[in-house]
DNA sequence: TATGAATGAGTGTTCATTCAT
DNA sequence: TATGAATGAACACTCATTCAT
């Protein structure tokens, strides 16, 4: 199975690092191929084209990040402490990974409009485990019995992505995973019951 | 002066026009000046460059976004009320404009990491604006004097633009403006003292 | 009016250059730009592809081909002279271009089944004059009432490009004008009455 | 002997169906590799190159062509006898052969002008045939003693040709066999002598 | 000012062929 | 003999920008 070859893995890495040191619309195949140590045409016997590569990228990338942060949390009891995990944990990977920061945060929102609708779609797992968190917090009272949950998931998602995209423009000059406690803070008094 | 002519805005608007209509990668300048009624090397008298145009239509649509918001609150005295009236405001005049909030949103996000550096300089007067507020609810008391303020900021602006770009994504289908109570209460929840 | 351009026809002439001179498969569209004295771009103002300019250079060479033939065949009565002077025509014609020749005969039968489709729409008005002129020879008696057209028009078409074919495979050694006389006298046996 | 090898013939096989099917620029070699039910790389034990493959085919297929024909008119004593039995051969064989008819009449004459010139060379030997059928009649009076042997040869050649084209590109609507009594006696007036 | 014809740089993808196993 | 993963050369077309009028 192609997805199973290490080659599959070293392009989608290649392509990483190519993307992230020369942008998007610079990111020839060529480029990835030569980082990757193959030929052009190998390339096309992993994936389908292109668009295929990023897509590969998200979901691998994306796919692994959903499923430590599921690991992290999936023995806390606490949906406040959840999404306190969750938030340093997506900091904390995006910290260790300078490269993929660049890359999810500013060069992939390039992308048309087709590729990000087959972006969000991998984007939706992660949406989910957001929402399942508030779902948790409301039943357990921790939450207010009245939040909205997609307005709270907008809210968690979108204060989390705008904190990244700030840290990544300020080209990563402080340090991210300091600020997981007060963004859960902040995040934690907008959801919590009284 | 270029910008005084009517042509320069007659341009801006055909450009909101043409990127909602094609999407960003499909606005080829002939098709923006063909909308305008003006011939391809018209564009040049007014606009540098393609880039040109894009950040002049940012900075015209995002400057009397700005402006109309700022005379809504600059009566109010609170400052919770003033972040309501700008959640509002901002809700509000994106959905009466379809066209500019998909390329608010979506289209002109797909511009280059240089295009949109030159756009996040105009939205930094947008985000002052959040940022004075949240400064004088610190000061008057109404929100924790601990809240850090580039934080709440973000927390405040990620929550919005997250909530339209989901609406947007979502066709628009449903009433953007009803959200402005909901999401202002999330908001002030998380600044607010006690 | 593109048609009407002289690039148009500039564009057309130096197509069947290159085509006669480096073979179909190495014509690329760069190479006929160069020899037109255009840039690459130019091409597509005046055709949709690369296809469109093969299917054109066809028409107009084909167009006019059929046009200097009726002209001279249209004060003839006799069915059998007609035959004469459209044989007599073709070789003359195809003898004073021999680049045209080549690229007719050779280079253009090896492009796709869908081009030569397209190429084969414009070649029944030539089959068309053929027919004609045996359905007069048959009114007027000159040729055999049982005679079936279309397997009529098959022999005259078949020998024609037979002959001009072998002729420029022989690299147009000899004199393919000199042939009418004779190749009229094989065909006009095969159609006459009695 | 390679040429001896079952699977030599197995993938000439493979090539007709392949391109028969899916058109001279459609007929990769994994294709007809995987057609013939070998690797890709295993063709390249049998054959030089993929132009290898296309001339290997036709020489097998017009060697046994020429051969059948040969067979069926060396007991007859008439030119003219001679000639009808080829027209028909050669209708019905291609008749028999839908594939085969498809690649020879179309698919073929759109390789290069290389490839045509070996093909060409293959065809001489049936051209041979047709010349001495021709001669033989000239020498028992049957034809004109003034009859041009090429001539005469493209004409017949020719008409052959252009009627199996005619008759692939109209889909094999009709009964081609049948056409040989009358394209015989078209191709007979013309030679024949008084 | 205004025009619009002309420019030419830039790139994803296919497929015949090889060669280590 | 047989395999099939890997190779890498080759090319049509778009579109932002210019400049003679």
């Amino acid at each position: 199975m192609k997805r199973n070859s290490p080659k599959f893995m070293q392009i989608i890495e290649a392509a990483v690092i190519v993307i992230a040191e020369n942008g998007y619309h610079h990111a020839q195949v060529s480029k990835i191929a030569k980082q990757a140590g193959v030929a052009d045409g190998t390339i096309y016997l992993y994936f389908k084209n292109k668009e295929d590569i990023l897509v590969s990228l998200f979901q691998e990338k994306m796919g692994s990040f959903i499923e430590k942060i599921q690991k992290e949390i999936e023995g806390i009891s606490s949906a406040s402490e959840k999404l306190y995990m969750l938030v340093k944990k997506h900091f904390e990977l995006l910290s260790a990974d300078h490269h993929l920061a660049i890359v999810t945060q500013l060069e992939l929102r390039q992308s048309s409009k087709e590729l990000r609708t087959r972006i969000n779609e991998v984007l939706k797992g992660y949406l989910r485990v957001v929402e399942q968190i508030i779902n948790e917090g409301i039943e357990s009272g921790e939450f207010r019995s009245d939040l909205d949950v997609r307005l709270a998931r907008q809210m968690i998602f979108g204060t989390i992505d705008e904190t990244v995209t700030t840290w990544v423009m300020n080209e990563q000059k402080y340090d991210l995973a300091a600020l997981a406690k007060p963004v859960h803070e902040l995040l934690i008094r907008g959801c919590s019951a009284s």
